[in-house]
DNA sequence: TCATGCGTACCGCTGAATGGAACAGCTCGT
DNA sequence: ACGAGCTGTTCCATTCAGCGGTACGCATGA
């Protein structure tokens, strides 16, 4: 063994989710010694990993360049939490876009970061930079401070130990703003963001708390800047996402425990 | 995903793919002596993988439930073959439904069944069974005879060999009927379906091939009987299939190498 | 031609994974 | 109250599956 990288991953289980959390939104395909350089791993041991992972249809080779399968994406479609979210959102998301004629995001919050469930597109408004499944530091999301301003303590705490990094122009990277920032959004119910996660975004959002209280997700209207009267927005936004928490049961499906 | 082979399994990822594969759509969550009985894995041997694979993310647990995780549906939206085509195919999906009314289908050929990659929900049309990362058995499906009549003679063996299982009322469960329905399939371009693969189901679907000639997938528009003009939607289901697929280079993206 | 990239195969060593058994906690039915 | 039967977890000696350094075959292209 060579002087290695704290590699203190010990299960095979572990270098198997190295290897295809090494796929990222931008590769279309991976090679083994591509993935061997990323996940820090031998290349024999991606090598025979990735046979292994081609035969249970976790991913797929075409020549020498390996895709995430087939079985991922049945498996995906299949997770509880986002499914039953989707399921009970899409009427009142529906409702929203309607209302607004922009686009709507549904997501929730996982560690530090907001990861979206489903977005819906409105009709003249083509390229936002989120995706299904994507991820986005919380603090520079008008659903993550929605979602942080309702969370426990320990939560935001993590948050600024991860240091704030910078997204959009404006991303919110002092502490102490971001505190106040999160005290106004619990009072209002709704939170804002501008230019924060990208050039010329803007975001209203507001928390879907379930019949206990407790966090779910979050809905927000996104458009470009000057494309939206927030104060026409806003109470659409946090009715929306009042009426979805009311028709979601006590520990139903929270997404951290 | 039916791997329940006895005892070939010998891997750990092997042993870990089974126990995600044991989730179906109808379980909302398991427990860890369900998931052994199930796979047939000592009941230590579930405890211990599924608190790694909950570490992972790729199990959720709440109290004793286990359900499929957030890492899972994330990886699933990055699967490259059904993300590639979704893209591809979703314009000309739209505009078949728009044409038609009715539901459209995306589907891919996997092994000897089909699995559904985006589903197009006509307006009046509410409860079909179908389901995105669902599968059928190719023989009781428009899409999968339509696939199976420009595919290698080898998959259409296997699928005999798998005994033609009955689905729908109609359900074509006789190999020479097959035989002479794919045949007829090939030289008109277009598949239909009544009552095969559920009671009242019909349906007209085309093969997709890329610009080498190779099957890539299928288009279907689905409808209750009678709520269809077969004349009208075969050519229709036709073209769109034909030109989404002159947009696909040769080697695109296949799915079954 | 050699240099450098790729992916695969080999193989001795080792420690990670296995599964039976024992345990702890819960909800029944009686 | 009790035991039966279910749940999930922990322990531990055994062993074999996976590890990775190395070597190899095959493409590039300089």
């Amino acid at each position: 063994m060579r002087t290695a990288e704290w590699n203190s991953s010990s299960s095979v289980l572990e270098r198997a989710a190295l290897i295809l959390g090494a796929f990222q939104v931008q590769d279309r395909t991976l090679g083994v010694s591509e993935l061997a350089r990323r996940t820090g791993l031998a290349k024999s041991t991606v090598s025979r990993l990735t046979t292994e992972l081609v035969r249970l249809q976790y991913l797929e080779r075409h020549g020498q360049s390996l895709r995430l399968g087939l079985a991922l994406f049945e498996l995906g479609q299949l997770a509880a939490t986002p499914k039953e979210l989707r399921r009970r959102a899409i009427a009142f998301m529906a409702d929203l876009r309607n209302a607004t004629g922009q686009t709507i995001h549904l997501a929730l919050l996982d560690g530090t970061e907001v990861v979206y469930i489903e977005i819906l597109r409105g009709k003249g408004t083509p390229p936002l930079p989120s995706r299904v499944g994507g991820r986005l530091p919380a603090h520079a999301t008008a659903v993550g401070k929605a979602m942080l301003a309702f969370s426990a303590p320990e939560v935001l705490d993590q948050v600024i130990a991860g240091g704030l990094p910078r997204v959009g122009p404006d991303t919110i990277t002092d502490e102490a703003a971001l505190r106040k920032a999160l005290a106004e959004i619990a009072a209002d119910g709704v939170a804002y963001e501008r230019n924060e996660s990208a050039p010329d975004s803007f975001c209203a959002a507001s928390p879907v708390l379930d019949a206990g209280g407790a966090l779910v997700a979050a809905l927000s209207v996104s458009a470009k800047v000057g494309h939206l009267d927030v104060h026409r927005v806003a109470p659409a936004v946090r009715t929306a996402a009042l009426a979805l928490g009311r028709q979601l049961p006590r520990n139903s499906v929270l997404a951290e425990g």
